[in-house]
DNA sequence: CCACATGGGTCTATTAATTAGACTAGGTCT
DNA sequence: AGACCTAGTCTAATTAATAGACCCATGTGG
């Protein structure tokens, strides 16, 4: 064990929902979710159906879900290697309230759009 | 009109769900929509209700909330300015499937925390 | 009359996060 | 031998976020 990891996993946010909405709410992670939903996923799938996603934010983005449960991350020792990523329960059962969102988003963006051009225009 | 706005609000992002999640899925907006759910609250009022928001960001997550419609803006023409936000139906009809999953982090956030304590021994 | 406080920001300089792209490993295929 | 495969990691360059100074007009205290 060489080398320090270069980034800590402590997290210490003295409320735990924001702890919880900060962590998934980032730029990707719901994406990352939503992708997993209907199945394992290699990286590289996950790569190409995501499509503007780097390297390095899948890879850390999966990290941390594996880290608090969301995925779980199989290694199959081939070559070339071969990795599956998988929702746990807690990714499934989080993709509901989730899923009503997605839905909210759905039927309002039309909405929204017509906000944004307004303000726009003003 | 002297100079450009420094940030253009355009935003063509192909698909209508990420395009709405973006841009309340980043790290303040979900977080000012639940300060202003009681009430009208006015710009300090919202600094000291979140504490660690800064002023910049406060205002642009303001302004762009106000541009989608989420939220309105209102000027008094006093000394010292007063400025109030309120949640617009949108906002509210928004926080619904929102409070859903607060209330999911509300319930799971031991488990999570268990998965990260977990990972972080291995 | 001068200094200071006030609220809602903006501007700038520093620091942190994100990206694109090069690089790695061991084995298969030509 | 040389090229290719996957699942990443590492580095350099770009972009975003933060802290804190500053601004405006007016009202208050001395």
């Amino acid at each position: 064990m060489p080398n320090q990891p270069l980034e800590s996993f402590e997290y210490d946010n003295p409320c735990p929902i924001r702890d919880v909405l900060d962590r998934i709410g980032d730029q990707w992670s719901v994406l990352v979710l939503l992708t997993l939903q209907p199945g394992t996923q290699r990286f590289n799938e996950l790569m190409r159906e995501i499509g503007d996603i780097s390297k390095q934010m899948l890879s850390r983005t999966l990290k941390h879900l594996e880290q608090d449960g969301f995925v779980t991350r199989t290694v199959y020792p081939e070559v070339p290697p071969r990795v599956e990523y998988r929702l746990t329960e807690l990714g499934h059962s989080f993709l509901e309230p989730m899923q009503a969102l997605v839905n909210w988003a759905d039927s309002h963006h039309r909405t929204i759009a017509e906000a944004r051009r307004r303000y726009n225009r003003e």
